[in-house]
DNA sequence: ATGAAAGCGCTAACAT
DNA sequence: ATGTTAGCGCTTTCAT
């Protein structure tokens, strides 16, 4: 059986190349009954356009990329990213969009594949997640005149970005601190390249001062995400004499409370620990997280819709959403106020 | 600026489309002068083939698919399909190669994008994971001439796949517990739709077998590769007065761990517990988790490794890989014998 | 409303 | 060794 073209659909409907064509993409100009009777060869034919050959007769590809620009490495030790396909998945099938994916391990990798990904014509556009501050891609993609969307906020007006409340969602988380009575809150980062992480520092350092408490810098230790870098980062502020920590991924909260019970410190009693993310980890982990939760497979959804509204009406000025965050009160915090 | 193709690039060259074609394909019969300035062209202009047209010519596109045969839901509460992500991307980007991303969330989804899959032209051939044991989709993947490589073994001779070595790996993790004196061994499953969960349980029986135990069915429980299905079965199994529990996954051992923490059993004193896939939850976990290590990396890459071969060779007979696995004593099994 | 024909960027015979 | 030419399957004017 040779391959189905839309020549082989039009013979069998008995109409012309076009017609089918037109059929398939919708067009108003075709009479229903020829109409139906070309969509029924399709249907029993089970016949797929060629995206190759659409692509390159100008039309779009239906392909998006994502491009998670973090190395892969530390880039699946947290349930966020596989959370953010899933909710780009669950948009990409009912729309007919494959979802292709650019990781890369090494930075050596990166600077390979970006030329690549700025020039490969196969995609309409591009997801970008995980993306660093000083990212050059960005400008890259600008410049190039490819579509795009960003997962997290960027300063350029032309940017198209869903991001969620990150600096809101940690002001509330140390703010509840505080109300509980916590005096000395410290705080794990995640990696400050990123500006989520650098929303949520600010979340942490607005809090305090609104209360008028003095931000004390030596309360703050640096993480990356993994529940390893947690683990020591907890282990310094141990010698600090914390009664509170706001940390930034649940992940992470996990790492200092590992440390935190290796050390026989009683959570809450002793210290109260807040986490980001309300994933899985947060309701599994002992005692269950109090943390912020975000909608990341919403995040993953819009920026589906988004990228496609810009392929479609061009999308000017620029969409940028920022989701509400919430925080989930569970048992690290010691109290529901 | 217009869009780089051949012809500009030719133009430029001073010379034909065709000289340029056979110097971006590594072809044999061009002058070395010819191609180096031609070389200089591209490097000096940042020209990618458009995949596409490449496609369309009869080439490759580079690109090959990844399908998920499991609904995504459960898909990534676990670490082993990133983890497995991170190799096949790993071995996709020296080779230039991009990775398509299928995953569905409904049965309904399923039934949509598999004949999508089978009609879509763009890429070059398969990976197929998290495939189930009845799965339709190989034999019309066979009927269709799509080149593919199955994560996970699989009976037809046709097949080209990677696998561990599940059956082995649960026979000594089994063994290991019996060796160790436990007398009432119970299994946690995982979804037995799926070829390597049915592999575990059947080392879980020889291990028992061979050592002359007479099998009790009861001690058997399904659960579904999630923390939570095995929580549950793991308080099942707390009535039936186990003493030891070999888990199909880390994750679900997790949950098994939880269950005996609140019930304030001591592990291993009380009752040993083996996981399976020595992910990082398993350093991770309170105490340490005694697991079956298995390559999962290692797969990805050897299943991109075999895809091109067969796209390069043909590859008659299948290659059939079954990688070793390896028992990793930590603290949850009570002895390193 | 439908068909004919050109062209998207590329590869691969076929010439030279 | 290099240039010329004919498609690959599709969309899209342009005719009719």
């Amino acid at each position: 059986m040779t391959r189905l073209t839309l020549e082989s659909i039009a013979e069998l409907a008995g109409v012309s190349r076009s017609t089918v064509s037109r059929v398939v993409n919708n067009h108003v100009s075709v009479r229903p009954e020829v109409r139906e009777r070309v969509l029924a060869v399709i249907e029993q034919t089970g016949y797929q356009p060629d995206p190759a050959a659409r692509r390159l007769a100008g039309q779009r590809a239906n392909i998006i990329g994502l491009v998670i620009a973090e190395p892969a490495q530390s880039l699946f030790a947290d349930p966020y990213f596989p959370r953010l396909i899933q909710g780009i998945t669950q948009a990409c099938n009912p729309q007919d969009l494959t979802l292709s994916l650019f990781l890369f391990h090494t930075k050596e990798e990166e600077a390979n594949l970006y030329p690549k990904i700025l020039h490969n014509n196969l995609f309409d556009g591009l997801i970008i997640a995980g993306m660093h501050v000083d990212d050059p891609l960005v400008s890259q993609l600008i410049e190039n005149d490819i579509p795009f969307v960003t997962v997290g906020r960027h300063e350029s007006p032309k940017v198209n970005y869903i991001d969620t409340d990150n600096m809101a969602g940690s002001h509330t988380a140390v703010t509840h601190l505080i109300r509980l009575g916590r005096q000395r809150i410290g705080h794990i980062t995640g990696h400050l390249n990123n500006r989520a992480s650098l929303d949520r520092q600010d979340g942490y350092l607005n809090a305090l001062r609104d209360r008028g408490r003095a931000i004390d810098p030596t309360l703050i230790e640096r993480g990356d995400y993994t529940e390893a870098s947690a683990y020591e980062a907890m282990h310094r502020l141990l010698a600090k004499n914390v009664d509170a920590v706001f940390v930034a991924s649940d992940s992470m909260a996990l790492g200092a409370l590992r440390a935190l019970r290796e050390a026989n410190v009683k959570v809450p009693d002793d210290i109260a620990i807040v986490g980001f993310d309300d994933l899985p980890p947060a309701t599994l982990s002992v005692p269950p997280l109090t943390t912020v939760r975000q909608p990341i497979r919403r995040v993953g959804i819009l920026a589906v819709e988004t990228l496609l509204d810009i392929l479609d009406n061009g999308l000017e000025p620029a969409r940028r959403v920022i989701l509400p965050t919430e925080l989930v009160v569970r048992e690290t915090c010691g109290g529901r106020i």
